[in-house]
DNA sequence: CATGAATGAGCCTTCATTCAT
DNA sequence: AATGAATGAAGGCTCATTCAT
């Protein structure tokens, strides 16, 4: 078992951990139960990890999705269309939903996270408003929020909607402007 | 006389646990931490709730905004309204905030929050639907949804708006349906 | 096995830290030994002392000769055979002799120890001389140091001889004065 | 060439161990700080070494004062000024100062260290008595052990008074017999 | 009702040691 | 000779829970 691939053991313990986070929340689970679950002993994870909090950060950082919004920020145009899709389809995944709420919960307590987060609902929906809207104005600034606001909650509980269709018209939701 | 003295004590438990656990996360905050914020004795907790999980239960469930929408669903009218601007005032409050996001992240955990938080983006938002758009289309439902999204956004993180504000743009924007 | 004396369980754990320590020394020991020896339960060890440095000072600190040095020089004469009779007395004692020892070890880890250990052997020798030999001049003081090493010497390694015999030659050997 | 850097690897070692027990204690340093601080790895400690207890007895055994005692014993005369005089010296250095505390300390851990130290309390004592007093009675050998035990008073801390003054004087003290 | 000493399982982390490379 | 990834036992410490008082 020793001297396996170095980059492989580090991705199995994150693959572990993200699993078990997601099912336990960060602070119930126990390193104990990732090293269970990649399959290595207990003291390897602290060879790769200074700490279970390093670890979680880690985590943690992936389940963000501000790699999504970025990468779309990036594209020419239907920047709302493009998040709303990686979206959904980011957080289909069960263990990445899960992830993602615990990690908004642990905002207060991991600066780091907290940083993240706040940089998403700040300076990226702005430049969202920019690139979508045209606009910075905090009618608009709203607007992206409640985009976002209804992702999210799709997130905390998918109702029976298909997804394509529940971005679609969310983001015709929020674009309607009243016409006399 | 005696069973207010019980209450107090009970009520002075509940307070400080939501103090703790909000500034903690329900998992990394132990028992002791609440009994010495609460000034009361170790054992005391233990004879008022069942087990630290009860405890745990208990504030979580008032963590949820259910009153807020169960109150604001008996008014006559302007239930986005009311909805709204009961909503970011209950979240005005640092405690409450923090422990509304770790009582999403824990839905999965415990069942009992995970039924009233799906109860919340089901049933109540069909209602909210029905009361105040008159439908329950799937569109409809989305913007209820996109609407409770906007709110939770704020929690997440408040931008620099006012309140009153955000929620009157807010109820604008989800309600505003494209004419020619 | 509940509600013990408060006193009698502090003290079981002393008692037991001390044989512990003083058979393997302050840091190859663990807690784990010193409560098995005490017959109590882990835990409660560190509800009576904060950590195990904690436990390791307070045990270190009464192997110290301090409280003969001190109890001698309140008498009125004799001060060099009382201290001699009683050091040689509390070091019989095969715990003590081997604590002491530890204890000298880890006066550089613990600044409390190092700073009683020096006080031994500066003020505290001073007071000796002044009290035995009526002079503080520095022949007097080296003259004290190498009865107090005398001593220490035989803790380090007991030889055969009387211990009556040993102090009363240690005293008469430091204070012979070359006569013409 | 190659038998030198050998030599040279297993000397660095030597020497980083020395350093870091020195400050730590021999068991609550980690083979790990040695090798740092060796900047060697971790395994090669073990080839050269059978296990961290060889390592530390050897390192343990060099700060004795035993090569002191022995090479002033083949000297024609002064056999205490020798000693006397190359003992403050080998303890001048805080690192063998320490160790040597430490030494003292594990000497009933390590049988090999325990023997050690009683051979340079009996037998050499004896000796050195011999050679310097011409006798081996036990007033005699108790003058040696109180020249010895200021010694290493001295070691434990140090006072203010010159090296050479300060042995001068022991001995002095020690030798002087009272006449009438 | 209330206290706080006591328990024991479990937690995160460290560490001596091994061994494939 | 030398490296460093890997192991597993143990270490110090915390914590939910119990219960005599």
């Amino acid at each position: 078992m020793r001297q396996r691939n170095k980059e492989v053991t580090k991705e199995k313990i994150l693959q572990a951990a993200a699993e078990v986070f997601a099912e336990e929340n960060f602070f119930k689970a126990s390193v104990d139960q990732v090293c269970k679950k990649a399959g290595v002993s207990k003291g390897i994870i602290f060879w790769y990890f200074k700490s279970k909090d390093q670890l979680i950060l880690e985590v943690a950082k992936k389940s963000l999705p501000l790699d999504i919004v970025e990468s779309c920020l990036e594209e020419k145009e239907n920047t709302l269309e493009c998040i709303g899709n990686k979206y959904l389809e980011k957080y289909d995944d069960p263990v990445m939903k899960k992830l993602f709420l615990h990690t908004i919960s642990a905002m207060n307590i991991y600066k780091e996270l907290g940083d993240d987060i706040r940089e998403l609902c700040d300076s990226l929906v702005k430049k969202i408003s920019k690139r979508a809207l045209n606009s910075e104005s905090n009618e608009d600034i709203i607007r992206i929020r409640s985009f976002m606001g209804g992702l999210l909650c799709y997130v905390v509980n998918p109702p029976n909607i298909d997804k394509k269709t529940y971005v679609n018209t969310l983001i015709k939701i929020v674009l309607a402007k009243e016409t006399k």
